[in-house]
RNA sequence: GGCGACGUAGCCAAGUUGGUUAAGGCAGGGGUCUGCAAAACCCCCAUCGCGGGUUCGAGUCCCGCCGUCGCCUCCA
């Protein structure tokens, strides 16, 4: 069956067609690196991870490019008020956001390209298109000119004049020829921001011509698929379209993909409204695990409400889901038990496959993974064991990784403390022969006091660390 | 004001090219197992924001209304 995605720019579901058959090129539009990643952003990393990872499973070889914005004017802000230099400042954030991607297990794009780094191909593209009368100098700026480009307005369906009215009011700006007209070249304005020489003297690129740029180096004039939250539809990949079309004469992309916003307390969480919670703080509390689950539980173009509540909720799913992987305990290898879990593995497969082969709908594959989970602890409890069972635990994990989970909770012999926690089970092994319950009860109380739960059952006592 | 999205059980949420019993998770109730507990298993728990319309048939299409949210300025 075929892949179908959601188009933004057509506002369809389209049957997914790589320009290169078994190659997809994606680019996905990254940080403005100023300051702490916020969940938020792991959001839109977690989906567009998804993305790649099920493209890979199947079996397209994907080149993924995510930029860093580290010339930015709120980059120069925070860092003049604190004393730093800009591209430093950037650079320990790119650092940062790195770290918590791969503590969230985001598979790092192929390139991560920076501004600061892709100054020739910016000044390349600004001069072909004042050289195509699409751009134009204006006192060291240089101004795309959207009258020049007829199609303006088609990502985000708005017509030029509207964005005209509403721009009018806020800027005043004579140094344009036209008030809808942005910025692809910034001349510099004082000695303490970042600037590289171009044809129009000292300067730094406008926010959105990077974009256009750096697809066009790594991946080239059209990509199979472009990516980014839903905020950045207009200006941002509005403006992108407009000058790499018009620099380039193609298409910038076949397929727009965008993810919903994560919100707080109602609200879209932004750094400019001061209501977030930074990846970090996430972590700290909780395992990269649960916020995919939490992510990945409902649609990606979806907003998504982000409180307490349902990151309780992702945590006892993430539980349920790996309370399929625990150990037979029979091994019972033929019969119908065996048949029927068989039956479950397949079509779990199956159904996984088409939820996510419609415009991946991670949520409906997650569904499918609980009904496996079913299955397989019901088949342990009849006493299935051997390949079959181990056949089905495998491809539960292999499903749910392709989704990026790793589902391996802390192993309980992992801690220094699991010797002795065996040794304290063994006497309390040794305490229920004699009936003693209390005392017993009391030793299990107790270590739960510690996070270790136990669990009898008729082939002995097991343990795990509390989630 | 312009553009767009969404509204499914107590909560999260899938399903909308119309068609047998509206996925799944969490919480809750009942039961099996257990010395007890935990875990697991079994059973129960919605007619799809509201009002019209199209149709043999609509959660799924059309119209209106209400509500929530996003973009229109930097933002994943």
């Amino acid at each position: 069956m075929s892949l179908r995605v959601y188009n933004t720019l057509s506002r369809h579901k389209e049957t997914f067609v790589p320009l290169e058959p078994d190659m997809v090129r994606i680019y996905v539009c990254g940080p403005t690196v100023y300051d702490e990643a916020h969940i938020g952003h792991g959001m839109s990393a977690i989906i567009f991870d998804m993305i790649r990872r099920y493209l890979e499973h199947k079996g397209f070889k994907v080149r993924h490019v995510m930029n860093f914005t580290d010339v930015d004017d709120k980059i120069i802000d925070r860092a003049l008020r604190s004393g730093q230099d800009p591209l430093q400042l950037a650079q320990r954030y790119i650092e940062r956001f790195r770290e918590h991607m791969a503590a969230l297990h985001v598979l790092p794009p192929t390139v991560t390209p920076r501004v600061s780094r892709t100054i020739d191909e910016i000044i390349d593209m600004v001069s072909r298109l004042i050289e195509g009368g699409y751009a134009y100098e204006s006192e060291g700026d240089v101004y795309f000119r959207v009258r020049a480009d007829d199609d303006y307005g088609k990502l985000s369906r708005r017509d030029i004049d509207h964005a005209v009215s509403s721009d009018r009011q806020r800027f005043g700006d004579e140094l344009k020829e036209d008030t809808a007209d942005f910025a692809v070249w910034k001349g510099q304005k004082t000695a303490t921001e970042p600037a590289w020489l171009s044809p129009w003297g000292m300067g730094r690129p406008g926010w959105h011509i990077e974009c256009s740029a750096m697809v066009r180096r790594y991946l080239g004039a059209t990509i199979d698929i472009h990516g980014g939250g839903n905020d950045l539809i207009f200006p941002h990949h509005e403006n992108e379209i407009a000058q790499s079309e018009s620099c380039n004469a193609a298409p910038l992309a076949r397929i727009w993909m965008h993810n919903g916003m994560l919100q707080l307390r109602g609200e879209k969480m932004s750094k400019s409204l001061g209501n977030m919670v930074t990846i970090a703080e996430f972590l700290d509390e909780h395992e990269a695990d649960v916020f995919r689950i939490l992510v990945l539980g409902s649609h990606y173009r979806k907003p998504l409400a982000y409180d307490a509540e349902i990151v309780e909720q992702a945590k006892r799913a993430l539980a349920r889901l790996r309370s399929g992987l625990r150990p037979p305990q029979g091994s019972l290898d033929t019969g119908p038990e065996v048949e029927h879990l068989l039956a479950a593995a397949t079509k779990a497969r199956v159904r996984f496959e088409q939820a996510m082969d419609d415009d991946f709908n991670s949520a409906g594959a997650l569904g499918h993974l609980h009904d496996l989970v079913k299955a397989i602890n019901m088949a342990r409890d009849q006493g299935v064991g051997g390949d079959a069972f181990t056949g089905a635990q495998d491809t539960l994990r292999d499903l749910a990784g392709i989704l990026g989970l790793q589902l391996s909770a802390a192993a309980p012999g992992a801690s220094d403390a699991a010797p002795f926690i065996d040794l304290l089970i063994e006497v309390r092994t040794e305490i229920r022969k004699l009936k003693q319950w209390a005392l017993a009860d009391t030793l299990r109380d107790r270590l739960a006091e510690h996070g270790v739960i136990l669990e009898d059952s008729r082939t002995g006592t097991t343990w795990r660390w509390q989630d």
